[in-house]
DNA sequence: ATGTCAATAAGTGTTTTTACTTATTATGGA
DNA sequence: TCCATAATAAGTAAAAACACTTATTGACAT
């Protein structure tokens, strides 16, 4: 059973929403609130599962909400449900830490499946947002443009991942089994081929080339 | 009307798929490849809208083959048909020039979809790509709540983008004009304050935060 | 005025990176 | 079979990174 704290300060979205959730057998509202504050010392006293939290809301706005509630309570999951796709809304609202993004013009059963995606710790955006989300992936990484990770072998490869994900070089000597004048053999192999001088550089090409992530 | 031209080097695969795709109404394919070069060739004289291209063919890979084809037809959209939803051949087809990435164990209506959407120019992955790239963004925008760069002073953050760049202690202190000294100083304090210990970790954040591009 | 903080910098010592050379073994292709 | 390449590894050496401490200066806020 999950249960959940409704924060929106309009009443008829709350019991619209409070009805809505009664329809569904494993999710119960434990909670209301009207306001900023509100929400965030509710969410202390009865530490719902998921916090569904309006973004435009008076004393305190839901990223500052949200932020305060994950940081005395990182288990408890916020979906943000706002009326705008904007950008800088959903990056702001899941920096402050929430974890779902749910347009206030989707059905119902999207922020159903929101809440149970959230309840287990994955993310769920609607899926305008993931639209444009993933459109701006494909954007960068299509304009970026590159010759070769296949002038390295898979070994060389399988290194420059792990420097760049800030291993030294007998880490990686003691993680793939091999001797560090190898793994040092390896790097500066991989610099003599990519003609690059430095960690840093490595580290860019491969998350350029996506061996890994920033 | 959409045309297709078929890329994949096992005759079967390429058989049923222009069965089911003689299904549908709006699409036609209009010539088969059995390898890199001949999709290249065929892409040239028969000027499909869309390419359904293998990433693993003989004589010239899909990755290549979609970096030939693209270059010279911008116009022809392709969507990577594959077995694996590894990383790096998405970001390695997608910034070779292909606007989808379909895996092969997807229902052949996924296809269908995918060919519709690129070919109005917008992206598709499937959603198990897709929902990894979403991962990584809310992953990417929520780890950034922790520590970020307001923490930083203006100078450090300075220093921070020049090592993300791979410059070197002395080689900032000469850019900054600052001793050698004060340059390392900076790089120590930032180790400190984000708590990391190399420069691999640093230029990801440096990234991360936008500060330089990878 | 007093205290915190940012920016500057020197000193000391350890570890790692960077940059070479050389060499052995295994594998796969011409 | 011979040759090229990948993977392994050692040796040498200079440069840089990493990790501390300490100290001076100026700015800004309580």
């Amino acid at each position: 059973m999950t249960t959940i704290l409704l924060a929106d300060d309009h009443r008829v979205v709350r019991e619209g929403l409070r009805t809505l959730l009664a329809q569904e057998a494993d999710l119960t509202v434990v909670g209301e609130a009207a306001d900023g504050r509100e929400v965030v010392a509710l969410a202390r006293t009865l530490r719902p599962d998921v916090v569904i939290m309006d973004i435009a809301m008076p004393e305190l706005n839901g990223i500052e909400a949200t932020r305060l509630i994950v940081a005395e309570s990182p288990s408890i999951r916020i979906v943000a449900l706002s009326m705008y796709a904007d950008r800088r809304f959903v990056t702001q609202i899941l920096r402050a830490g929430a974890l779902g993004y749910v347009l206030k013009e989707a059905a119902f059963e999207e922020l159903a499946r929101a809440i149970r995606t959230v309840a287990t710790g994955k993310p769920y955006l609607s899926p305008t947002v993931a639209g444009f989300v993933i459109e701006e992936f494909v954007r960068q990484v299509s304009t970026t443009a590159s010759k070769s990770l296949e002038i390295l072998t898979s070994r060389e490869t399988e290194v420059l991942k792990l420097l760049a994900e800030g291993k030294r070089a007998k880490e990686i000597a003691l993680e793939l089994k091999i001797g560090v004048k190898t793994a040092e053999a390896h790097r500066q192999n991989l610099m003599n081929k990519l003609e690059m001088h430095s960690i840093a550089e490595l580290t860019r090409f491969a998350i350029r080339e996506g061996l890994t992530t920033a």
